[in-house]
DNA sequence: AAATATAATTGAACAGTGTTTAAATATCCA
DNA sequence: TGGATATTTAAACACTGTTCAATTATATTT
């Protein structure tokens, strides 16, 4: 069936365009400032066939950090290059925080914004692959140091999502806001400056 | 002039009595769920007459905020009897984590919320009292652990705001819907376990 | 006590939000 | 061409924060 393959295409087509559209918006006016009807807008469609692609506003929201998380770990992935896993732990950590400086409403939607978990609630699976996948990575690698000596009497999952929320607390109380109790010279390497003192706790921990 | 005293007094009446209906509606509703005619309502005033006492919402939500930080520093001064600084570390973080499990939408509203900060940016001074407050606090512990041979090769700054973000980064991921990424068991533990693994971090600190 | 000035309160309006739905339009197949 | 199917739309619903002219209440002065 030649023609429902190019319906399914075309569907297809106007989904990106929505998300396109949604993208386009929410970097250069932020997701709060993103309204279905600014999206229906822009691919010039009335607002109410939105709601024939996407479920609702969290399920765009949803696909948009599911690309977030394709982009961080094409970064990610660029380390593999990296032997020595404490060096690789480091270098992880650099990545993210790097990634969140450069994409701040990315990394919100990610990792800070309610919206794509309620969307995650509301499915029958109820889990979040994006994130249990990401985090998986960041296990084995620990592992990998744990192997080497590292990281002695601790238990890998609490330790690898303490890991991961020391990195994630330095970016988000940077990115809402939270960096203003530094005086504004500190203010703008305090994001960097703080990674580098907890790998300076890494370090010590053999 | 007994007049116009009553009347000031009268007027912080009415101001209590908005931020009471404020509390209560967003501490059993949330604060996305509460709007100023939902606070209007419950204090049997029409929703303009709010706009004579507050700014705006985000001028509640920050006398919310404060409060909320007068609360938390109540908690932390009982730790005052504990002598050993780098205990007093350790149990200043175990008293932070437990607040936020106990007050979810409080701490929220304190540390990831933008509400309270765009407030802040608004105001002329353009300083968050109650962050540089309680980051002072910290950072003069961490002084005195730093002067008994604790965090060599550390500067006070990034290494108090690594810390501070370390503990903020297990609560907001929890506060936030993150923790989906472990089992259903391991997720109602892993706040206070992983908090206990950075305990672990710093006693390896000297 | 009456008139005026000040303060407090209101209701309606504005411009937006996400979402639903019945009706209209377009497309496809027999 | 007629009927089934899919797509699109406009309008409506029930909200949101905020402003503002008009009203009501209180206080001060004549």
């Amino acid at each position: 069936m030649g023609i429902s393959d190019r319906k399914e295409r075309e569907r297809q087509e106007l989904k990106n365009r929505i998300l396109d559209a949604a993208r386009q918006l929410f970097l250069d006016k932020g997701v709060d400032n993103t309204s279905i009807r600014n999206i229906a807008e822009i691919i010039e469609y009335s607002p109410g066939t939105i709601y024939h692609y996407f479920k609702d506003k969290n399920d765009i929201l949803h696909n948009l950090h599911s690309e977030g998380f394709r982009q961080l770990r094409s970064r990610m992935t660029v380390l593999e290059a990296v032997s020595d896993p404490i060096e690789h732990l480091k270098a992880l950590g650099r990545v993210y925080v790097q990634f969140g400086l450069e994409n701040r409403d990315m990394y919100d939607l990610m990792f800070i914004k309610d919206e794509p978990m309620e969307f995650v609630e509301n499915e029958e699976e109820d889990c979040w692959v994006e994130g249990s996948t990401t985090f998986d990575y960041l296990k084995k690698l620990i592992q990998k140091c744990m192997a080497k000596g590292f990281f002695p009497d601790q238990e890998l999952e609490p330790l690898s999502f303490m890991i991961w929320s020391a990195v994630h607390g330095i970016v988000s109380l940077y990115i809402r806001n939270r960096t203003k109790i530094l005086s504004e010279e500190i203010q703008n390497s305090i994001v960097v400056d703080a990674l580098e003192s907890f790998n300076k706790l890494i370090d010590q921990q053999k």
